[in-house]
RNA sequence: GCACCCGUGGUGAAAUGGAUAUCACAACAGUCUUCGGAACUGUUGGUGGGGGUUCGAUUCCCUCCGGGUGCACCA
């Protein structure tokens, strides 16, 4: 049942009998403080002021006409407790102690408890990650993979058909950089796993790009084996860069699957750049025109806050905008979308801004349909992380770190190597993928290694421990359980597991997985205060029923939520 | 220079225009015969400055200051 549309529509009809008439949104939140309320409203104080009442006023006749209707309908007599009006006119909401202990019972019984159907019947595809062959998989990609994978999830869990792409730059300057820099350096051991070898690759490039910036030689050197790349004219160079392709995508397809990831489409850029340049080719005069040589597109025409990007360039090679033109429209010709997703960092809002201005003249049906999604960037006290200069932490580095530390935690636990691995991989997966989730995607992160591998308080592994400890209890269960009286003292834990489907609602229509995460950290503090102050398996008095099913309810929240994030449940650690 | 994003305790963050601004880390003081201490309880400390809109502003508008990002042939 859906309490807070219920709370709605008795608002709704009450402002009807008192002959308002007048649309004008209003909230219906909880209060921080639940003595304000489970549910508060501000209906009174929004309309008072058009309607030339006193909102204190306004709010007690409101609260008159709604205790009768509440009275009259068996239903919600038993849902709430009391309705009365506080402070400068709320109108608050309290819920009786059966709402809460049925509620709980709603949790182990509906199959999807916290559904919802916003995206419902609606196909999305969301692009996310977008690492370089021949380049490090950065913490920026670990961040962007986070987001995109949760993000899935969340719109998923809301209806849609869900299709999850990436596209990875196989093409560019990038390469040549790496190919020179395996030839000056060596190639990798190949007996040695694919994860070390697409490192040495990361290495390389590193190294050449500096010497490309500095050596003018070497430069043109690497222009040259830019070329031959794009031509495919010499031999030695395919080899190394079949080889490196290859490696360095397995070594991806190796972080993803640790970081519980998997994409139905993969996009190239090599693929793209002839689709995107016949398209641009064909609008010169219409959208594009020629300017100094180059092929633009003059996005300022149609927006004074947008800017001139170069399509083509006198060089005649098409440039990252025409190739992203290529593949907006290769997923709708191939998907036809109801919504496209793209997820980048911030540093990219400009430039795609530009990019949909230039498809909307051509595709204005598509370009309505897309979205992008911007994140902030991940930064590190000495300054932006930039895999041209080596200063990165790859994401591989970061896993490996944090999985250490964890197996560090684990070292004299009872279990076996086998089940210690399993459990430092889930928890240092989420470590970092929390990390990333419980801010706002707005604003950098500022990346503190140790933080980023907390595991206690505000962290994912407090979310996982409260859940295992929550199963381990749930494990010592048995014997006959008693029924008995229902406490009408409702504690924290059982005023806010209900509102998990609210929170996903929420996270879905904002596209803000941030909610979660908070609502999640809430939760693992409920429950574990109730841990601490109640006694749930009780051999001497016998252990209740109602008590057990809280526990129980407050496992399947949090496993789903956790799912939601992004994020394994652990049963033990 | 222009555009966009961000300024919240010492640090990192939360808060849909609402009530006494919420957490975590750090610091300090407790809980320890534990249904799993990766836990629980408590103390100290905060909205960058100035205007405005509003019954009410961390939130919206203006301005200044500070940080970040982008602005023609890279991706």
């Amino acid at each position: 049942m859906n309490i807070k549309r219920a709370i709605e529509d008795l608002i709704k009809s009450t402002l009807r009998d008192l002959g308002v008439n007048e649309e004008v949104s209003f909230n219906i939140e909880h209060p921080e403080d639940h003595t304000n309320g489970d549910y508060s409203s501000n209906v009174a104080m929004v309309f008072a002021k058009s309607l030339q009442k006193n909102p204190k006023d306004f709010a007690l006749s409101i609260v008159e006409v709604l205790k009768e209707k509440i009275k009259e309908n068996e239903h919600t007599q038993k849902i709430f407790l009391d309705v009365k009006t506080a402070g400068a006119g709320f109108i608050n909401f309290y819920l009786s102690p059966d709402f809460f202990h049925k509620s709980i019972q709603d949790i182990l019984e509906e199959k999807d408890f916290g559904k919802n159907d916003l995206f419902a019947g609606k196909k999305v595809m969301i692009e996310y990650t977008q690492p370089n062959p021949f380049k490090p998989f950065h913490v920026g990609h670990l961040m962007s993979n986070t987001i995109g994978e949760s993000l899935s999830r969340v719109i998923e869990y809301s209806g849609a058909n869900m299709i999850r792409a990436n596209y990875q730059g196989d093409v560019g300057l990038h390469v040549a950089k790496a190919i020179y820099g395996i030839f000056d350096k060596g190639e990798p051991d190949k007996s040695l796993p694919v994860s070390s070898q697409a490192q040495h690759i990361g290495e390389c490039y590193s190294y050449a790009s500096n010497l490309y910036d500095t050596d003018e030689n070497i430069k043109k050197e690497i222009d040259v084996i830019n070329k031959k790349v794009y031509e495919r004219s010499d031999e030695k160079i395919n080899n190394i860069y079949d080889w490196g392709r290859e490696v360095t995508l397995e070594a991806f397809e190796e972080i993803y699957k640790k970081l519980g990831t998997k994409f139905d489409y993969y996009f190239f850029e090599s693929e793209m750049a002839p689709k995107g340049e016949k398209i641009v080719r064909e609008n010169i005069g219409k959208v594009f025109e020629e300017s100094e040589g180059a092929i633009v597109f003059k996005a300022e025409k149609y927006d004074s806050k947008l800017h001139t990007r170069v399509f083509i360039t006198k060089a005649l090679l098409p440039t990252y905008e025409t190739k992203e033109i290529a593949l907006t429209t290769t997923k709708f010709e191939k998907e036809n979308p109801d919504l496209s997703i793209v997820i980048t960092a911030i540093e990219q809002a400009d430039y795609m801004k530009v990019v949909e201005k230039a498809i909307e003249q051509m595709y204005p049906d598509w370009a309505s349909r897309m979205k992008h999604v911007t994140h902030g960037m991940m930064r590190l006290a000495s300054g932006k992380m930039s895999s041209r200069k080596g200063n990165v932490i790859t994401g591989e580095s970061l896993m490996q770190d944090s999985f250490s530390a964890i197996m560090d935690i684990l070292k004299d636990k009872e279990m076996s190597q086998e089940e210690k691995d399993k459990i430092a991989s889930v928890v240092s997966v989420s470590a970092l993928k929390y990390s990333v989730l419980k801010q706002s995607l707005n604003g950098d992160i500022i990346f503190d290694f140790d933080k980023s591998i907390s595991f206690d308080g505000d962290s994912g592994p407090y979310l996982q421990y409260s859940f295992a400890r929550a199963s381990s209890l749930l494990r010592k269960v048995n014997g006959e359980l008693i029924q008995g009286n229902l406490s009408n003292e409702i504690s924290t834990l059982e005023r806010i597991l209900y509102r998990f489907g609210e929170v996903v609602e929420r996270s879905a229509e904002e596209l803000a997985p941030n909610h979660i995460a908070s609502y999640l950290i809430e939760v693992a503090r409920a429950f574990n205060v109730y841990y601490s102050e109640n006694k749930i398996i009780d051999t001497e008095e016998g252990t209740s029923e109602y008590r057990v099913n809280l526990v129980k309810a407050f496992t399947l929240v949090m496993q789903k939520g956790l799912y939601l994030l992004g994020v394994e449940a652990p049963e033990k650690m």
